[in-house]
DNA sequence: ACTGGAACGAGAGCAGTGCTCTCAAATCTC
DNA sequence: GAGATTTGAGAGCACTGCTCTCGTTCCAGT
């Protein structure tokens, strides 16, 4: 509840991105500038999705779009400007994805833990480099624009907002064997909390950044490759570790997910583009 | 202990890289090419700690080895080979990082755990590029090659044989709240056992499973760049997560770690070289 | 309505890349 | 020592990100 507000508050503070007002633009140049800026986001998005971050080439991207090369850089002045508004994208569209498949408070917590979770394991595995991009290693050159760490924050904003409402509802309770915080944490637990989770005891609040840390490694490995020796189908394995993280959240309802679909790992052909026919399968 | 076996068994199924083996070599050539081979993944290891994977040129390198380019290729036969050289060093420089922190089966498993899992982050704080090379979003063109999975089971094997020496001895037990296996992952985990931990229930293995995937999820979090918000010095956090995870293993000794060294952050300035003096620290 | 200025697309060009090919020199093997 | 193999050097190809210039198009203020 109270964590949809910051989302929509922080939201508020990164400049707008020219996605959504290709309306209300005024001249045609404004409105040509746009729908242009759009294409070459979708351009490239569509390379991104077959060779990565390293197989998207600017000459490659306006030559598709039937444009010089020189006449990009008139939209986005280099190479980590395209990537960083994809990375931008993705975290929103990341973002949006999660937030739509949370049911809301009057769903039990644990329910809307387990929706979440494999709505946004679901997106990693439909948009795998889009994935890499944002939560694999981060390009070797550039930090992370300041622009970035607002749509970044959606996610763990609102896993933390899931929790917080369980808490306040007393749905979630404190596991008594909760291991002691150093001064330090606290710290460092009080400063978020008053930005994020007024609400969360520290000691829940950490739980929740650990659940956060579980759930992105566990997808991280399943992309990156890291469990094909192990747990090679991985949906098995992510369902139970998310349900054995909403244990650790102290989350106490039954309402668990597995309802009807089995966690189906059929969608690892992501090499061969979505508009292709799947008659071969 | 078992684990160990597994170690040296899969271990010795990969071919033999030129690393050690330098010595023994009969001809002058062949010292000279191993001499050289080990020239060149140092001073790419050196521009890897740069400039990441994308800054790695053969070019460059061959530049500072005063060759031409072309010569280079006697010895890599491509970009992706050097990497791939690279990939492998780094999973067995961390490998053997984390098993020499092991103090062993007469240590008290939570100090076990908890020294291995410091040194892997340790490990992982001064070798951040070869970290992301590894554990980051894998090069989009290739698959990982089979040489390099035995190399990357290492450290899993470890964390895996630490927790049945732990079993084995009693100083581990189940939680009785564990929540039960759907069948398909039983037969994964059963499969699993066979090849690495026999002795360990499913229901056990499981949970090393989570742990792995929970440590490397907070570590990548860290160096990706993800906590940077929230605990941003993530330290204490890794700290308390580890003992958490412990507490999740199931280990119930009490010799935690934390003895008298404060997680110090202070190794963020890896951009230096490690030859650098470390004076103004 | 016109004009000055801003935005734009096209083209050439620069420095850099991975990689291939050819050719001569160095080295090993018989 | 002769033949075979390996090595290094150089030129070259196709590609990249990016810059600069030069006409053209469009918008805005008078």
């Amino acid at each position: 509840m109270l964590s949809y507000l910051f989302i929509a508050l922080i939201a508020g503070t990164l400049p707008v991105m020219d996605t959504a007002p290709t309306n209300a633009s005024r001249t045609a140049r404004d409105r040509a500038r746009a729908e242009l800026t759009r294409e070459i986001k979708d351009e490239a998005r569509r390379q991104l999705a077959v060779g990565g971050a390293d197989g998207l080439s600017l000459r490659a991207v306006s030559r598709a779009l039937g444009m010089v090369s020189s006449a990009l850089y008139r939209y986005f002045p280099s190479r980590e400007d395209l990537l960083t508004a994809l990375i931008i994208d993705a975290y929103d569209s990341l973002g949006e994805t999660a937030a739509s498949a949370d049911p809301g408070p009057a769903t039990p917590t644990t329910r809307r833990w387990w929706l979440i979770c494999t709505e946004i394991r679901n997106w990693a595995l439909a948009h795998r480099h889009e994935y890499a991009l944002i939560y694999g290693s981060p390009i070797p050159g550039y930090q992370a624009p300041q622009a970035t760490i607002a749509p970044a924050s959606r996610v763990p904003l609102l896993l933390i907002g899931v929790l917080q409402d369980a808490w306040l509802t007393g749905e979630a309770d404190l596991p008594t064997d909760s291991r002691p915080l150093v001064p330090e944490l606290v710290e460092q637990l009080d400063a978020l909390r008053a930005l994020v989770a007024a609400e969360l005891p520290a000691a829940a609040l950490v739980r929740a950044l650990v659940a956060w840390t579980q759930l992105f490694g566990m997808i991280s490995f399943e992309l990156f490759g890291q469990l094909v020796g192990s747990v090679d189908p991985s949906g098995y394995f992510f369902d139970h570790a998310v349900h054995h993280i909403a244990d650790q959240l102290g989350l106490r309802g039954q309402n668990r997910g597995r309802t009807t679909t089995p966690p189906d790992d059929l969608d690892r052909a992501e090499e061969t583009t979505e508009e292709t026919s799947r008659t071969s399968d």
